[in-house]
DNA sequence: CGGAGTAAAAGGCACTT
DNA sequence: AAGTGACTTTTACTCCG
């Protein structure tokens, strides 16, 4: 679903007021005023560099599509029409055919360069499901190019690899999804997804941070249409269980749950456990051993 | 229905063989 | 690459108001 940004400037059906903000970091659209998010199907459509001054802005707009490692000429060469516009000469007609036939060699010359053009569009479309900005498809689109320029695809299904190469990039710019849910979205199952993805990390020998609860309570409050209040009361018990070890060796997803289930309370806001534990993808069990353990640790920081 | 709680099975991770 | 062990999460179930 794309829609165009002249679309976006709309009053927030919550405030009224008109001040919408796109937030291409979680990818999706808030009001700045009441901070209600209208859609989390948003496409970026912006262009892929920043300038911060007139004269950046002058030296980097251009004509054309803009390049991108989404292609893997990166955009850059030239394409000939597959048709003949006009009459020719049987003599420049053959000349015409070896033109193209010699530019489709060299546009996709070797091996690597057919395996990343199978790879990137599979990696647009992924992205396209998962509603991800563009600049997590392009991270993705590097992430891959540097794993066939070290000849990591050997043996390995393209698919599988673009796909852990989406998750990858979804990691490092710290934007939630899932293993189950790009394993959803690309068909690949689970397993072969983590341990392409484990492949991956372990050969570039980057360290990826694990999702920290405050990354999940954003993402969940934004999914269940949480205020903001108490969004930010989670926040402050997820850092309060964090200060009480009750974090260690837990699931983010669950220590973030269970802070908002708790917040909730606090705030008044009537929400279940099964709204969360759905939301989250795990059970209520959980959410319920977590928030018991929440709760009898800052009582005793309440009562000391 | 929403929640508290439990035992046992399953899952994921660090670490070894 | 399979096995182990400590640990978390899930499954399946009972009970409460």
């Amino acid at each position: 679903m794309i829609r165009q940004r002249s679309n976006l400037i709309e009053r927030c059906p919550e405030c009224g007021n008109s001040t919408i903000l796109q937030d291409s970091k979680s990818a999706e659209l808030v009001c700045t005023n009441c901070g209600f998010v209208l859609t989390t199907d948003m496409t970026d459509m912006g262009p892929e560099w920043r300038a911060f001054t007139p004269e950046e802005r002058k030296t980097k707009v251009r004509v054309g599509a803009p390049q991108t490692f989404m292609l893997h000429d990166k955009g850059l060469s030239t394409k000939i029409d597959w048709r003949d516009i006009g009459n020719f000469a049987p003599k420049k007609k053959a000349q015409l055919y070896r033109i193209r036939r010699w530019q489709q060699r060299i546009r996709v010359s070797d091996s690597i360069e057919k395996n990343l053009a199978v790879a990137l569009s599979e990696m647009s479309r992924l992205c396209e499901t998962l509603n991800l900005p563009r600049s997590i498809t392009e991270t993705a689109a590097i992430i891959y190019r540097k794993a066939a320029k070290k000849r990591l695809t050997r043996g390995r299904s393209i698919h599988g690899l673009a796909a852990a190469s989406t998750y990858f990039a979804c990691r490092q710019c710290r934007i939630v999804r899932s293993l189950s849910e790009v394993s959803m979205a690309s068909g690949i199952n689970r397993k072969e997804l983590a341990s392409n993805y484990r492949f991956l990390v372990r050969e570039f020998r980057s360290f990826v941070p694990p999702v920290k609860p405050r990354h999940y309570i954003t993402r969940l409050s934004n999914q269940l249409r949480l205020n903001s209040k108490t969004e930010e009361i989670a926040h402050k018990i997820s850092r309060a269980a964090k200060n009480e070890k009750l974090t260690s060796g837990r699931g983010g997803k669950s220590i973030a749950s269970a802070a908002m289930y708790i917040a909730c309370k606090i705030a008044g806001e009537n929400r279940t456990q099964r709204e969360f534990a759905e939301a989250a993808d795990l059970t209520e069990v959980t959410i319920r051993n977590r928030y018991r353990e929440m709760i009898n640790r800052l009582l005793i920081m309440v009562s000391l």
